[in-house]
Parts: C-alpha cells; structure tokens; sequence
DNA sequence: GAATGATATGATATAACATTACATTTGCTG
DNA sequence: CAGCAAATGTAATGTTATATCATATCATTC
C-alpha cells in the first residue's frame, strides 16, 4: 500500500546500477564544458583535470587526493593548486563537498538546479548523487516556520550501499 | 493558503527563541544524567563536563574549543582527551556533530529517537536543533528505492537566523 | 581482598585536511 | 599596448583528527 503519490527520487542515482561509466563520465564532461562556456567560466586545464578526476570514479576523493593525482599529471603539488580548483568547481555547480568525508564528488546533474542528497557506502566508499522530491522542500518549509534563511543544505547519509548488502558475510 | 496537513517542524528549535537558558541547560542535563544511568553508560568527569561546556552556549563548538575549557577544568590538555568524550557524548545520543562546521553541540532531546536537522547561522554562529516530521521519512523512502540501508544522516542548512536576518544592516 | 578483565585516561606523535600570504603570470578590455 | 582582474606558483602555517602505547580505575569472581 504505496501512499507516496509521488516517487521519492526525482532523478535516480546512477553509482549504484550498473552503467556505461565511459559514457557517463564523457556525458557529464560535456555538458561540463557547455555549461562553463553558457556561464562565461573559464575551465582552465588544471580545472578541467581536476573534474576529470572527479568523474573517473563514484566515489568522493579527499583534496590531497585530488592533489597527488593532479601532480601526476604535471600540476605542482601545492594543497592550494587543488582546494582552488575544487573550489572553483563547487561554486560553478560542477562538483559538490561532502561534508562527513571532507571530500569532492563530481556533480551528476551539472546545470539542473537541484538540492543534492549523497548516499554514501560505509563499505565500499561509493558515493550516490540523488535528487529527493521532497527533501529540500520539507527543510525549506521547516526553516521558514522558523524564520530562518537558507542558503546551502548539506543532506548525507551513511550506510551500505545495494551492492555491498548483497554480499553481506563476503571476505 | 497552507498545504501541508502537518507542521514540517515536529519539534521546534529552542535556540532561535528567546528562553531561559539556565533551565534549559539543567533541563538537558538532569535528562542525560537520568539517561546516561538507565543506559548503564557511565558519565564520567571529563564527559559531564564536556557536556556542561557544550551546553553552555546554542552554538556548535569545535574539538579543541572543548579541549581548551576541558583544560581549563582541570583535565590534560591532549586532543584525545576532547575527542574521547565527545565521541562518547555523541554515541549516547547526548551530543551531535555538525559536519559541516566540524564540530559538536549539545543534544537537546536526550532519549527521545529522533533525527535531527540543524540550521545553522552563517553570521551568529548558533545552531539550532530542529525535528522535522518529513526530511528522515524522505531519505528513509528514497534509500529504499535505491536499496540503500541508511546507519547514520547528516541534515544541515546554513544561513540566516532570525535574529540576525531583523538586524541586516545593522553595523 | 588479591587476580582478572574491561573500560577509561594520560601522553606523544603524526596524519589528514585547509588556509594565508605574496609573488608571478595570463588573459581580457579599453 | 597599458592597465586591471583573474588565475597560478610557491612557501609557510594553521586546524582538525587519529594511531599508539602506557597507565590508571572500576567491577567481578575467586
């Protein structure tokens, strides 16, 4: 006996089903570069690596992370050189900041206004990116009662992700 | 024109309201006390204080501010010794970390099952803890949709307080 | 009331995350 | 091409969090 008329995700995660990730990542980075043309932001190369490493994986990476990956590929291994590019993304909509990791994910819906929900797998550290109908809205309503503003939301949740479920007593 | 049949806000925020904060204060903490020995948990020196520290103020308080006071009272002056208690005080349900603002704040509804949503103000600093009646329903739905088995749930929002929104321009 | 095991604390070191500050370069615009 | 803003290079430092090992306290059983 469903009583939701409406689904609760508006837009389902994709880290959790199985997908073309080549396709997924290429599909995000360009609509990536069509964004930050639209808004007159520069993706400049550090930038675009930094995104490009974002994507290459469903889970959120830590900034030095990012750094020794950046540095790889020839940037200075500098903390700075990789908390601007992230920064730069974040702001961009590009990327999100998951707080309860201190760690940078890939935005999957870049260019659609949206409160973002991130579940994340205590087991195998995957990160979902789901857009909840009625999450943002119930806060919004909550923080109006209260006469209280609000500019950013931060909405996490820890758990074990469907796949690591599956496995349960594996090794 | 109301649509919601329920208050978004199950519980309402003391922070943002004018209150005696010496009875809320003791309030809380006869209600850990009584908690923490139904539970059989034990509210040692350096946990009941570091409890009394953060309820000393509605704000979220980092690790070392607690360590400072700790000191201050008496205790070593060592990281651990801060983050031992608090991560008691956070695992008895007694305090919560804000990730968002790295740090902790007292729980202002010991022993009831809740989850907590906190608004966060960006000028004050203080934290409000709100119970709202839809927002864990919301994730809890959408987890299921996914076959994600939610353990723990951050829900932050950050902004403007109502006291610091009717100051505005104020110096 | 000593032996034991579990829990809590003291203390040191270090890992992990993040920012400040300033010099230099790049790219745009008048 | 001069001037300005934005972006990057670089060094130093600040902040938050944990690992590790030693010691002390408490609770239980013998």
């Amino acid at each position: 006996m469903p009583q939701t008329v409406t689904p609760a995700i508006a837009f389902p995660a994709t880290a959790f089903k199985a997908h073309d990730h080549r396709v997924c990542c290429g599909d995000v980075m360009r609509r990536a570069e069509r964004m930050a043309a639209e808004a007159g932001l520069r993706l400049t190369p550090v930038r675009r690596r930094a995104l490009e490493i974002l994507l290459e994986e469903h889970r959120a990476l830590g900034a030095y992370e990012v750094l020794d990956r950046l540095a790889r590929s020839g940037f200075a291994r500098q903390p700075p050189v990789a908390y601007r590019a992230l920064e730069f993304l974040v702001k961009a909509g590009l990327a999100h900041r998951i707080r309860r990791l201190n760690a940078f994910t890939a935005c999957m819906r870049p260019g659609e206004a949206h409160v973002p929900a991130f579940f994340i797998c205590t087991r195998c550290e995957s990160v979902a990116e789901a857009v909840l109908a009625g999450v943002g809205a119930a806060m919004g309503e909550a923080a109006r009662e209260m006469g209280f503003e609000i500019e950013r939301m931060n909405l996490e949740a820890a758990g074990i992700c469907p796949a690591c479920h599956g496995e349960e007593a594996a090794p």
